[in-house]
DNA sequence: ACATTAGTTCCGCAGCTGCGGCGCGGCTGC
DNA sequence: GCAGCCGCGCCGCAGCTGCGGAACTAATGT
């Protein structure tokens, strides 16, 4: 049953921690109070709220809002070798890297400033706690 | 060599087309003119400002938020089957739905509000004009 | 050519956010 | 038990942001 401080609740949420202060004063989000005193939010309503809030980057083309697995974003860096190439993506907050031919770059006109979409095939995820790092055998991700 | 008009600049990096063209006028972001007299940001310079903004964000608990192919989130649903299992986080703006074995789920006590990170292993990137969608073939992401 | 629609720009305003400061309480090491 | 350090909560303020409105322009269909 995961708790998180109002701290941690706000760099997750990207804003500081006044501001989820405040939101939990005004109703907005559910906290409670550990033995200290001090305000807590559970993991769970903590996880909806950031969902509720989250403003996706709406798709160019109109199609495929909110879509899962699918990070639009622009082009910042592209290193190209003779045969592969490495395609970086600024989506959001996030930075994507992506490894296809050379060819495929040519193709996709793919060039520092280009609006791409980076679909994600295969992810894997870990558990990361203070104390220690738990990670989940490799699989594909949903597609 | 693209060009954003000031609203697309704007949904692309989350703001409002007034932030966007105030950060213009004051000089924290580059742009032109095009024939009609309407501010356009070219996509390189868009992409560059994209990135140094996003490198204000700290990440959250000492894991990297800026590090590449790296998503960390909070577990928003977990529907485990006998033996798959498909976990959904919200990674800031991004949603990220990975498969997995209901094992790993149970081994990483995974349940909605559990911080996660997701690491991106493979992606396909396609880019999206209002015409036509190009996608390159499929590739592993660099890891 | 004309009317219509959608998009852009500028303006003012209310609201929210982030920041700095201050005091208090919990946690740690001795 | 005690001192020191760090984090949390509260408060006020300056700054920024988003929104609505109004005027103008470009593109579109008749």
């Amino acid at each position: 049953m995961p708790y998180f401080r109002v701290a941690e609740a706000a760099r997750l949420l990207g804003v500081s921690d006044d501001t989820v202060r405040r939101w939990v004063e005004q109703g907005h989000l559910a906290a409670e109070v550990d033995g200290a005193g001090r305000k807590v939010v559970d993991g769970a309503v903590l996880a909806a709220f950031a969902r509720a809030q989250a403003t996706e980057v709406p798709d160019p083309t109109g199609v495929g809002r909110s879509a899962r697995n699918r990070f639009v974003g622009l082009v910042t860096e592209v290193k190209a070798d003779a045969v592969m190439a490495q395609v970086e993506l600024q989506c959001g907050p996030h930075r994507v890297v992506s490894l296809m031919s050379t060819e495929a770059v040519r193709e996709l006109e793919l060039v520092p400033g280009s609006l791409a979409v980076a679909l994600v095939k295969a992810t894997q995820v870990i558990v990361e706690t203070p104390d220690r790092v738990v990670q989940s055998t490799r699989h594909p991700a949903a597609g």
